[in-house]
DNA sequence: TAATAAATGTAGAATGATTCTAAAAACAAA
DNA sequence: TTTGTTTTTAGAATCATTCTACATTTATTA
């Protein structure tokens, strides 16, 4: 555990937000001046292998980091990319019994309109 | 639908497997041999949007287009990418309950080793 | 402590999927 | 036809991510 790698898992757990790799760098800036792109790309892949947290893949739009390895659903905005985490309870054995075989892992994103995006499309007047 | 558009289409729906874009732009060039890259993304974008297809987001690796745009399970293979279906059956209601909420669509994405990348791996002599 | 080895960090080039751009072609409407 | 709209095309541009080669740090052992 290097100062930072330290410094990258402080970002991610700091807050509740799902951060893009770009924006970790640009937070770990700010405490390590020096780091580079690089590291912080070297160090999500080994915290992600280490199953401290857990990468949400982006459709299309930057890959995010997660706090929690814990399964659970992903509520993506189509508008704004961001990610929102919601409960999921017993989908282990329900895709178990789906699937009937091993799995390593499973991800299950609901796109969706968040509430500002909502609010902001209220506002436009380009329709 | 143009001919272009009619042939990605027909590509898409003349077998099983799950095409990437790619592989979807060489299929058509055997119909359609001056047809462009763009143009495959520009009709897969609109026959998404129309909902003749689904786009099932690859991890980091390609894409993959599915025939059907009925919800189902996909099981991805993290070794090769390909993409298999599992049924998902009254999935819609228990995430409706899980986020309280409209939703645009979702995607359940298994992780998991195919049955070749398994004897593959059953050959590997680097370990 | 000095010497060596192993792991990690760094900058920037390279890659690969996808999107953008500007011009040409096809199609539709008047 | 003329005019306008949409689609296609080729290739350049973009963007996230990975790779590479070298430098730095850390750990190990003499």
């Amino acid at each position: 555990m290097t100062k930072q790698r330290a410094v990258i898992l402080e970002v991610i757990r700091s807050d509740m937000c799902h951060h893009t790799a770009e924006e970790i760098f640009t937070l770990a800036k700010e405490q390590l001046p020096g780091i580079s792109r690089a590291t912080v790309y070297n160090n999500l892949k080994a915290l992600e292998s280490a199953q401290l947290i857990r990468r949400i893949t982006g459709d299309g739009l930057s890959d995010r980091y997660d706090n929690s390895y814990i399964p659970h659903g992903h509520l993506l905005c189509e508008e704004c990319g961001k990610v929102r985490d919601f409960d999921l309870k017993d989908f282990d054995a329900l895709i178990s019994d789906a699937i009937g075989s091993d799995f390593n892992s499973y991800e299950l994103k609901v796109r969706y309109c968040c509430e500002e995006c909502k609010k902001m499309a209220s506002f436009d007047t380009t329709a």
